[in-house]
DNA sequence: GGTAGCGATTGCGTTCCGCAACCACTATAT
DNA sequence: ATATAGTGGTTGCGGAACGCAATCGCTACC
């Protein structure tokens, strides 16, 4: 990749400035999908195959994923590095933003209300919970469950809460 | 544009997640360039007239910027929504994580270092400033100079500095 | 030896990018 | 009046990137 400008944010953007670079990151980071199949089918947004592979392959040139060791046929566990982790700040900006700014699906919107409303320091949380998961770190003494846990229960509780507005609303409707 | 997801996350990249418009966001902000030929030939990259002026369109589009009224042949200001001004953070992370992880230019480096050594709470007082600069908010009392004068103040320095060296560093090979 | 799952790869049409030239208009100077 | 510089764009075009569907070569399982 040849560099246009030595300024730090054009840096950042000729690696993340398309549209399914930060995309594939945020499935790694809150979906927990390290496996080239789970990314594929689990993708909200239905990203095609070959771009998939085409970003895989960017990301771990980039220095932002490694790619364990899988022959053909094998499955490759993606891994985030720690340059990888430390995007989880422009993940955080981006859907900050889109929250206040656009229009969304409300279980979706509810995780990042939930990271918001927790404060600045859930992010170092998060990032902390990242380093045990690829990097094996060792996982730190905590009571209570881990920010992952808090973060996919919030998102849990509101999907079931949209679903039954959704039935309720279907009834009220007929 | 159609939505292909509820995700604030997406949503934020449907509209950001392209080559240009963060940098010409970044010039707004930073370089305090609100005409067309500012953007244009102040460009550090070198955009293109279409591309810019595609990337005005859009980003006014997506109430991100206003266009001041102009016709053909005059002037025409194009100034930042609330929205726009908070998109700040989004450049502000972006621009952190290139200066940890990307290798890039010295001066351009150090203006992202100095508003990482300031704080977050600078990131507010840039925001202000902005809504004084673009929404003719009224600007708030202070003693001493504004934040986007501490911070081109900064910015100028490392550049004579690096000239400095650069000089002395010719000097120095002969 | 058939089936399912794995990470891709290929072909192909569409869109986007990037460069250069050009346009219509205004303001200013001569 | 005419020339010149400056304004925000627009057009044309070749090449690159994107996006979709189908397919591939491989492994593991039974």
């Amino acid at each position: 990749m040849e560099q246009r400008s030595g300024c730090p944010i054009n840096a950042a953007v000729e690696l993340l400035g398309d549209r399914w670079s930060v995309l594939v990151l945020r499935d790694i980071i809150f979906g927990d999908r390290r496996y080239f199949r789970g990314l594929l089918t689990g993708s909200v947004e239905g990203i095609a195959s070959n771009i998939l592979a085409d970003r895989l392959v960017r990301l771990v040139e980039a220095g932002i994923l490694t790619r364990g060791t899988a022959a053909r046929g094998q499955r490759a566990l993606y891994s985030l590095t720690e340059s990888g982790i430390q995007t989880l700040p422009i993940l955080y900006a981006l859907g900050d933003w889109g929250l206040d700014w656009r229009p969304g699906d409300d279980a979706l919107r509810s995780r990042q209300q939930f990271m918001r409303d927790a404060g600045p320091a859930f992010l170092d949380e998060l990032m902390d919970e990242l380093r045990v998961r690829h990097l094996g770190a060792p996982p730190k003494q905590r009571r209570g469950p881990g920010a992952f846990e808090r973060l996919d229960a919030a998102y849990a509780a509101e999907r079931e809460r949209t679903a039954c507005e959704s039935v309720t609303g279907t009834l009220a409707g007929r």
